[in-house]
Formats: structure tokens, sequence, C-alpha cells
DNA sequence: CCTTGACCTTCCAGTGACTGGAGCCCCTAT
DNA sequence: ATAGGGGCTCCAGTCACTGGAAGGTCAAGG
């Protein structure tokens, strides 16, 4: 299967498979014309990845992910230490992108939008949140 | 004013603000032996930059920002534009992360997390989500 | 006067995870 | 024979810094 059905079949574009070939994430064969060759197991670890990273895990803890997922001796705590770690980074991020919310629409709602210069929003830049 | 104490005044590392000169959002003038000399309009400006950056302001909206900082006859319209499109980004950005959150909190709260190697997490990353 | 240490300067390289593009090769269909 | 739609590699750029090297400057203490 060439890079473009794999990609296809993982929904991943082919510039993202071969910097992941790059970075040692996959290793496809090659066929005689130097064509990466992917088969039904690469493009099943293509979908994992691309699982994963939807899931906003970075590419180091792909790496871990899929060691995890090949090693069948593993102990599920190690996959989900790893996981919750990561949720609780998505908390961390998903709080402070409250914060700026609430900040940031308090000032929009007081801010008039006509043609005056007066703006809260600025005045707030300007001051203290 | 040195470039420690202006850093230390807006709340930004001196690296931070040797940046921004590069990229021509701050020029403050220089003292007989090349140090950087800031006024308070520098360092009141500097406040303005890191307010808005921790507001999720790219470095462009900020130099926008600061465009119409400077321009007193502005719109506030054109302020509140600017501020609503970037909550609309905020508001993508958070809705994606809790889509993230809720997946992957399902996953971790089926997993035993023991030394067993069944795992709903890599169950789930293998499968579809 | 000398040294020490904390500052300051510039410039270069690296981060994460791709993405765009140039320049080239290959395969299939007409 | 040629046109198109793949594929290949390699290089550069993104964003907003951040770290580090190599060196200049300044105030305080001995």
């Amino acid at each position: 299967m060439n890079i473009g059905d794999a990609g296809q079949a993982a929904g991943l574009p082919a510039k993202t498979i071969r910097y992941y070939e790059d970075i040692g994430l996959i290793t496809p064969a090659r066929d005689a014309n130097g064509y990466r060759d992917f088969s039904d197991a690469d493009v099943h670890r293509l979908r994992f990845l691309a699982r994963a990273r939807a899931l906003g895990f970075a590419i180091e803890d792909c790496r871990k992910l899929l060691a995890l997922w090949a090693d069948t001796g593993r102990a599920s705590a190690d996959v989900r230490a790893l996981a919750s770690e990561h949720l609780l980074q998505i908390e961390t991020k998903i709080s402070d992108l409250q914060q700026m919310h609430a900040t940031l629409s308090h000032l929009v709602t007081a801010c008039a939008g006509d043609d005056r210069p007066d703006c809260p929003i600025l005045q707030g830049l300007e001051k203290r949140l």
C-alpha cells in the first residue's frame, strides 16, 4: 500500500507519515522503486498514532504508548499513569483558557464596539486585569 | 532603566524583551555603553504586551492592539472585532480540549491500573474512540 | 589597583509537530 | 510520446520564545 492510501486509511497526511518515519515511529517496508509499502499492521499503527494525537498526547507519549501497546506483558497501571498525567495537563489548559475567556469576554461585553475611541478592552490591557 | 528592571516591572524575562525588540514591538533607547534604556512609556508598553499575551493574543494581534492603543482616533469596534475573534478561538480550543478530556477520562476510569496487561485505554486507541 | 560577581551585549541553535515547496523520479493511460 | 498524478528527498519556515556561548560593563570589597 502506497503512502497516499495508507494516509487515507489512517486519517493522516502523507507528509505527516513521512515525518513519523523520520522520527522512528514507524518503519514501513520499501518497494523496489523506493516507494514506501505499508502493511496492514503499519496502517493499524498509524491509526493508533492518529488517535493518540487526536487525544492530545505528545509525540514522545505516543512513542511510549506504542511501546506499551506492543508489550503484551505491560501493566495497565503504566498506561493509566501516562493517561492520567495527560488528563491533568488537559485540565490545566482548560482552566487557563477559561480564565482567559472570563477576563476577555468581560472586557468585550463592556466595549461599545462603535466608531468612538473609548475602549474598555484597551483600558483593561493598559491597567490591570 | 536596564532590561532586568524593566522585565521585573513588566513581568517579562529579559530574553523575551530582546525578542520583542527584534521583531519590532518595542524600540528602547540605548545608553552610551550599548545597554538598552527603558523609559516609563516603554515599561508601560511592555506591560500592555505582557497582559495581551497572557490573554492569549498572538504576537501579530498584539502588534495590532498596540497600534490601536496608540491611535487615539481608533474606533472601539476595531478593537472589539479583534478581541471577539480571539474569544471565538479560545472557545474552540476549550471545546476541543473538553472533548479530549471526556474521551480520555472515560478510558482512564475504565482502566484498572494494576499489574495486569488488559487496558481499555490501549483498546480505545486501537479501535475507535 | 585588582578581582569578583552580577549584570549587559550579540549571535546561533533548538523546541514541537508538522507544513510548504523545489526539483526530481515513476507509473499508467491515452 | 506525453500528460497527469502519484511518489521520493531535502531544505526552510512556522510560533514564541529559550538556552547557551563568548564577550563587554559596572559597582563593591579587599
